[in-house]
DNA sequence: GTCGTATCTTAGGGCTACCTAAAAATGAGC
DNA sequence: GCTCATTTTTAGGTAGCCCTAAGATACGAC
């Protein structure tokens, strides 16, 4: 009955999505995880997950634990990968605390087009590797937003000037370094990927490219892997793949 | 069996939404307006025009023309001005086609919650009205998006501190101007408002403060009235309550 | 007046996605 | 190997929102 190409619900994201996390964190799912997830009771699960299996986006079987097929992390990925350049935005520019942002993301997720999602994305890290915009100026927007405050734009302008005139020969006198060198916790952006053919694989597949912003999420005791987020993905480097990423931080 | 207080469901945001717009074009909507509008059947537009004539949103008699009740019309500029947002931000930050971002917008604003939408106004509004972010650098931006060309961010710099230069003058020498002087289609900054009682009341109702975004979209032959766009909000204003509000140009 | 067309309503279905209740399968303890 | 609590599935129902088909109403042309 129902077309395997089509696109999926809304409600069908949202199982995918959820399946993909708890496959993340613990290897495999069962119903009642989803459920309990998603808040929703068993018998919806299953219903579910038998269409989610008629398209051939999960291995199910009744009573069976579930795993993701390729084609269904390929499609989670993309929807998780929404749900977090959303996120991204209402809290990195937005200035919205964690909470009002993943509640917005998830009910706006299902919405967004492919190529909206894109610019969305290109501008929160346009914004945030623009040295135009710096921690000043985010400031100045928040307090407008919660004090009310009048902007002391002229004051704001004189400073910013200063910081442009640093900026500047920062910029210019940037030197790349490895990713490894970077701490956890610093943006930076990219500026040159070696080993194409190795490591650039798996980014250039993701759009990551020259001036893509990169996040060091978590280094590993021994230096490797490097959990990092990039567009919105999370993914893990080996340490040989983040030497061969050279960036300058944002 | 249906709650009148209950939220509205999407589809319903979308009938109200489309009556508005038939109504402010020509004064009272038909069904067929309305089908036609929404691309569904006569049929369909029955049973939601029930719905909303149960929660008093609508005056709807069978065969007769249909107009917004006061609550309707209330809860139908909410429901646009979440749309024009969006889309506001959609042409203007990220540089999206008016298509798009017309699309994107209608998908995207049933889960828009409240007050994320006032901190993506603030932030659009913000962002126009900064001398930090001006038109090089939403090119510069652009450039990024399409031709994928390598932002010269250096000269890019440089240039911009003789523009924040003149623009710490311009800002301080700023002299507010009576809306009237205003050219259609230029964007202003609210500076103040006069005659608190009379224009203020509609307009701080709206939120319009100081500091808020004011686009002139046309003024009648005679001077009178004046459209504008404040906060997504499309309205006419008298020539005198015009004049009492002074702005300068963004 | 009545005929015809355009418009609107009613009636009856289908689909999605949720629910409850009860049956079936699983697996640990005895 | 049997029993029982837990988990999962099946079955059947509800609500929202769309559809088609056919009947009701309005209104201009004759």
């Amino acid at each position: 009955m129902s077309d395997q190409n089509a696109q999926l619900s809304a409600s069908l994201e949202d199982y995918l999505e959820a399946i993909f996390r708890i496959v993340s964190k613990k290897s495999a799912a069962r119903g009642r995880d989803i459920a309990k997830a998603l808040g929703v009771r068993a018998a919806s699960v299953t219903g579910a997950l038998r269409l989610l299996a008629e398209r051939k986006l999960i291995h199910y079987a009744p009573y069976e634990v579930i795993t993701l097929t390729p084609e269904g992390r390929k499609e989670a990925e993309k929807i998780i990968q929404k749900h977090e350049v959303l996120k991204g935005f209402f809290t990195t520019l937005l200035g919205l605390d964690e909470d009002m942002a993943e509640e917005g993301a998830c009910r706006l997720e299902h919405g967004l087009a492919q190529p909206i999602m894109e610019r969305l994305l290109a501008f929160t890290e346009f914004v945030q590797a623009c040295p135009r915009c710096g921690e000043d100026w985010r400031s100045q927007f928040l307090d407008r937003c919660t004090a009310r405050s009048k902007p002391p734009c002229a004051e704001c302008l004189t400073g910013c000037q200063e910081r442009l005139r640093r900026a500047a020969t920062e910029v210019k006198d940037a030197v790349p370094q490895p990713l490894t060198e970077i701490q956890p916790g610093v943006k930076c952006v990219v500026k040159s990927i070696k080993n194409r053919r190795t490591v650039a694989r798996r980014l250039i597949e993701m759009g990551v490219q020259r001036g893509t912003l990169v996040e060091i999420k978590r280094v590993a005791p021994l230096g490797d892997p490097i959990a990092v987020k990039v567009r919105g993905y999370h993914l893990s480097l080996r340490l040989e793949e983040a030497k061969s990423i050279e960036v300058v931080p944002a």
